[in-house]
DNA sequence: TAGGCCATCTGGTCCT
DNA sequence: AGGACCAGATGGCCTA
């Protein structure tokens, strides 16, 4: 998909802070309505889009009130600005110690978490596998990872009658998935 | 042009 | 009460 990384986008100017989303597009229908509205509603998000769909704009109050609400929504928004951004220095950081065969390629967010799971998943096969070939005088930390990583996750084998790869079976999974991402897949 | 990915805005809810 | 978190909505950019 894409090749390279993108300069960081600056999105068009801020919307009025007063307007309801439905006013934005007015080519789109507003959220909460169809069939899937009632059913919807019991959710959280449901409720709050329902709240939106609603169109109820709330009657400003003064003018020094109104500008004191948009001043918050303007100030919240920086703030959300600033936590999204934390939150892709956090996945760039992740993405710098997962290895990958295009370095020109920008994984993707979902590429990013998939692969470091599976890098993860392909770590602790392999230290699993050499501390149990009976190193000497091997008593530190690894056999209590052994145990971490066995005990539980046999249980929770059971528990789920799931089917969990061999430890080989990780890297071969984490290899194969590098190569698929590699060929844009 | 369609589809994927992303940044941003937004309002509801949770947490301190 | 105020900030953090969350997820839906929207629109821009890019590639196939």
């Amino acid at each position: 998909m894409k090749t390279k990384s993108r300069p960081p986008r600056r999105r068009a100017p801020p919307q009025d802070p007063e307007a309801t989303p439905g006013e934005r597009t007015p080519d789109r229908p507003p959220p909460g309505s169809g069939p899937d509205a009632a059913k919807a509603l019991r959710s959280r998000r449901a409720r709050a889009q329902g709240a939106r769909a609603e169109g109820g704009r709330r009657r400003p109050g003064p003018g020094s009130r109104r500008e004191s609400s948009v001043q918050r929504r303007l100030e919240s928004n920086e703030r959300e600005r600033q936590r999204m951004h934390k939150l892709n220095n956090a996945f760039q950081a992740l993405r710098e110690v997962i290895p990958h065969v295009r370095a020109d390629k920008k994984l993707s967010k979902i590429e990013t978490l998939t692969l470091a799971k599976n890098y993860i998943k392909s770590l602790t096969a392999t230290i699993l596998t050499m501390s149990s070939g009976r190193l000497p005088g091997l008593d530190g930390p690894v056999p209590k990872l052994c145990q971490h990583y066995q005990q539980p996750q046999q249980a929770a084998r059971g528990a789920l009658g799931a089917s969990e790869a061999p430890p080989e079976g990780h890297l071969q999974k984490f290899s194969t998935q590098i190569h698929s991402f590699r060929e844009g897949s």
